[in-house]
DNA sequence: ATATAAATTTAGGTTAGTCTAAAAATAGTT
DNA sequence: AACTATTTTTAGACTAACCTAAATTTATAT
């Protein structure tokens, strides 16, 4: 069997480890789980021992298939309690995330296959995030961040990197939603914000926003 | 904050004190939560440190009223929990107790008051158990069991009292379910069988079976 | 190449929840 | 009332997950 705890390590180090990096960090995973480095080894040892996770002292670690594995059914899980929360529950998408948090241990296949009919099979949770199937398999689509859009050029918002409940209600306060159009109208360089156009109204951003939105070219 | 094995623990005496006794045994909870005697005992400890139980040596164990209020909450939960997965996950009541165990212990308020708001504010469960209200009161309906009904006496069945899977697929297969209208033909002394009448047909149950029917009469 | 800084691991200790075995209290029986 | 059986509690020990502080390894900078 394995652990509540086990389960967040190992979502952590997938996560972590999503964007290319061949080997998560003890620090980053302590980090992200706000823990100790020090209570991280001990459990990066213990995955490795039940064959869950690649690991060599001081070498980082990696998840084995059996741990990707795992990882992927949380992130599925996770994902469609939220996709479930707000479709079915009127929840918006800044309230999802901690509940979806203690949701995702919940262990039943048919709980989990009957909440994917009953959302008929959504392949995005209401933060533009992929849901993996019940294989583990994501298909990735070709987004980018708003930052690296350039003058003149539109895209679709197709997703958040930053999903907290602050940034989230800044979003909606400015009435940027997933599927909204933005033009990039100018750019500035001295502090790299940058001037949108989105629902015929122009406005200034952030790098920091602009390097958390994910939108989709042309 | 309280833990979830403390949670477990509060909702085993609540349950079994819930038919009159004042105070519940140590050994009653060992053999409930499948756990030791003095795996109880410091347990209720515990809880009556925290506030939640009343406890004296050797005397047994009640819940304050504190500690009612968070029983009464986690069994509105589990009882909620069931409902929604009969009603919108195609669960049956065999199915759902095992993963109404892991549900309950989630915790938002709005997940829960949002639940009930979706089954439309449902007051009993499917195996016809009162779900406590927000100020966890439950109603509670004049029931009996169907082994105390005379012969010739009439009842509808309202619920069950033991909800194993095997006791409910018995039901299942005889047609036995919420609502039936049942008719008690005879009694048998020697073994203390009965025969009913049910969907127009006659059949034998036993003792067993009788004593974990619920009707209500008339 | 060596010194220093940063990251990681080890060593030893804490807490929650559990267990077994032994001791103490209560209940039941003659 | 005294003996026995049952129930309950205590004592001491275990595991999972965590911590701090010290030691070790790797990375960085002169």
């Amino acid at each position: 069997m394995i652990t509540l705890t086990e389960e967040n390590y190992i979502k952590s180090i997938y996560q972590l480890g999503r964007y290319g990096t061949l080997t998560v960090s003890t620090n980053s995973i302590a980090e992200a789980l706000e823990t100790k480095a020090s209570s991280v080894t001990d459990m990066v040892k213990k995955l490795a021992e039940k064959g869950y996770a690649n690991y060599k002292r001081y070498q980082g670690v990696s998840l084995t298939p059996q741990g990707k594995k795992i990882a992927a059914d949380v992130v599925r899980k996770h994902r469609l309690w939220e996709a479930f929360l707000v479709e079915k529950l009127n929840f918006t998408w800044d309230e999802v995330h901690d509940i979806a948090e203690q949701l995702e241990h919940i262990k039943s296949e048919k709980l989990i296959n009957e909440l994917d009919k009953l959302l008929d099979y959504p392949t995005h949770d209401p933060h533009g995030d992929p849901i993996p199937d019940k294989n583990g398999d994501i298909k990735k689509t070709d987004k980018t961040l708003l930052f690296n859009l350039a003058e003149n050029t539109k895209g679709v918002c197709v997703g958040v990197k930053d999903t907290s409940s602050s940034f989230l209600k800044y979003l909606d306060k400015h009435k940027i939603a997933l599927g909204s159009e933005i033009t990039v109208v100018s750019r500035e360089d001295f502090d790299d914000s940058m001037v949108i156009e989105i629902n015929n109204l122009k406005m200034s951003i952030s790098q920091t926003v602009a390097n958390n939105l994910f939108v989709k070219e042309g």
